[in-house]
DNA sequence: TTGAAAGCGCTAACAG
DNA sequence: CTGTTAGCGCTTTCAA
């Protein structure tokens, strides 16, 4: 049986307000009696054992110290950036004296059960939610906190500069000298807005060179291969939304008997662990994904710690991409006039930023 | 402001006990005129928009409906089977009217909040917890179920067959008449039973069929590279502990000018979809991880709503394994004929199980 | 079947 | 600085 305040109470002698203020992390003393009174109370409470009660503190406080996390659809809970986001929250909010909860959408049990009955203090949104969801949000005035997404400004948010992402991958490309560059989404990518900032930032840095865009959304692979091996206005790089379309290219060059970057430059998204030891190592626009975690949680604990205190629109944080160059991109044609060198890497002299492999 | 069980009371000129009996799930009435009144109620509620307060009753009933989900580290949260792991997890535990919260244990607060405090009514956990978790999770009264572990006997387990998993390894790439078959842990991978079990497994098979068991547990690549590209003794096929030694040796064959399955046989663990998209695709061992987590949470659920009766000693589920052939195993220097041949699964005619890529 | 009343364990006013 | 006194919103006896 758990000890509580009203044990130590009578233990010690005391009330049992004293034995709840005096355990209080931010109790200071200034008359020496009292100090001591509370050194042993707290003795006595250490040596039986007492641990608060969450729960008793969570309905008399009216807070539970716990954040949801919200998503629409657990498909692709796990895929991506998402896990880095994850851990970025996690290890703020526990820094901070909260905890996370999942709060799936797919069952309207689910949610209801964490949100309607109020069991969180504070909302992660990967997206704008169904109007149940908001409308409950709203009513039970949990703050949000929107997290890869620019769905609703109103909202403090933490995206990625997308189109700076594509700006840069797409600069990269033209600066090896590519002119005939492709944009690729996968058909299973899901809606995201930073599909079409990616594809953004692509096209425009494409016409600032000179160049015309040529994007493929949400169409097969057959059509990457048969941009790969036209005869005319042969496409010599791909800008791939994400890893999954680099994977699916690279096994498509592979099946024809085709290499990048001889054939092919190859530039995607996310800078998973896996890319780096694809062959050839993906060159890739990556970010700190787990910051974008860390940044929401310290913006949710500000939010929640100030009483929900209206929020200030236009609250975005933007975390800047990088380009980190590895060895699937390369000057046009250049791999081809030397088709059957090995693979080493300091035989690749344009290659700077290769990361260290963990092998 | 959220409206209460007094509130509607006094809308409905009935006490309090009253609404809370009525909008229980399980309230049943035999007289027509409580039935009646029943329904007022119900409808009075309804339009108040009356939403029950999780805070109050677990304070009530001493139960949060909330379970934890212990981990030590989250270097490897995310990694590997873990994200399916989680999904049977969470879709079962929410469909019981239960909601799961994460629990690090790497930082002191974390999981003090979640354990001591008493806000789970249940523990997952991926192994033997440190002493001081081990006894406030006991002090506290919580059941536990272990998952993808076998470290407790005493608590309900899922695991899989990972012995199974090791001899089924080995047994196809013997069977496809390799000899020189290693079996390669790479150093960065955590302690895990797997790692033994597997190991184990592979051994077996190994002895039973006249082969000598080449382990190589935590080294570098370079030990793989050596005993590949060895005069006498060569190595002709490999068993992967994970995913990771698949792509690391991958990697590895690529710089070297050589490729799978002409110069290695590569098989790994794990069932990535990742995988699938490898160059060649990877034959590999996978299993259902999404069962692990559902059939643990139906356990979970089970004990829970038993009021934590005495554990039966050994309830251990197992999950078997599953060879999945794709195409980087083949018969032994088979491939090493026609070096040149392009890279069709049609022209493969010992891939039967080749599943469709999703392209 | 209903209502009154006593908790659950902690927080928070407010006198003293 | 301490103790008293009400709650927080729901569950749960136990009479009526």
């Amino acid at each position: 049986m758990p000890v509580t305040i009203y044990q130590i109470a009578e233990a010690a002698g005391v009330s049992s307000s004293t034995v709840a203020r005096v355990l209080r992390p931010d109790f200071t003393a200034t008359r020496s009696d009292a100090t001591a009174r509370a050194d042993r109370v707290r003795q006595i409470a250490a040596e039986m054992g007492y641990r608060p009660n969450g729960r008793a503190r969570a309905l008399s406080t009216g807070k539970s110290d716990c954040v949801g996390l919200v998503y629409a659809t657990d498909d692709y809970l796990f895929e991506g950036v998402h896990s880095d986001i994850f851990l970025g929250i996690t290890r703020t909010l526990h820094a901070g004296g909260f905890h996370l909860a999942f709060c799936p959408l797919q069952d309207d049990r689910g949610w209801r059960h964490v949100i309607e009955e109020s069991r969180i203090d504070g909302a992660f949104l990967f997206g704008v939610p169904p109007r149940p969801v908001a409308d409950a949000l709203r009513r039970q005035c949990i703050p949000q906190v929107m997290l890869a997404t620019d769905a609703d400004p109103t909202a403090p948010t933490v995206v990625v500069d997308d189109v700076a992402g594509g700006r840069m991958a797409a600069e990269h490309l033209l600066e090896l000298g590519h002119h005939e560059i492709l944009f690729w989404v996968h058909p299973e990518i899901a809606e995201h807005c930073s599909v079409g900032q990616r594809i953004e930032g692509y096209a425009e840095a494409m016409r600032d060179h000179g160049a015309a865009p040529r994007t493929l959304f949400r169409q097969p692979v057959d059509a990457v291969r048969a941009a790969v091996t036209a005869r005319s206005r042969r496409a010599t790089a791909i800008v791939c939304y994400c890893d999954h379309e680099a994977l699916v290219v690279q096994h498509m060059l592979w099946r024809e008997g085709l290499s990048a970057p001889r054939d092919l430059s190859v530039i995607a998204f996310n800078d998973k662990k896996s890319m780096q030891l694809m062959t050839p190592p993906l060159t890739t626009i990556g970010f700190d994904a787990e910051r974008i975690g860390s940044a929401g949680a310290e913006a949710m604990i500000r939010l929640i710690r100030s009483g929900g205190a209206p929020t200030v629109a236009g609250a975005t944080m933007s975390i800047a991409p990088r380009l980190i160059v590895r060895e699937s991109t390369a000057p046009p044609n250049e791999g081809r006039r030397r088709a059957s060198e090995p693979n080493r890497v300091a035989k690749r002299p344009h290659l700077q930023n290769t990361i260290a492999l963990s092998e």
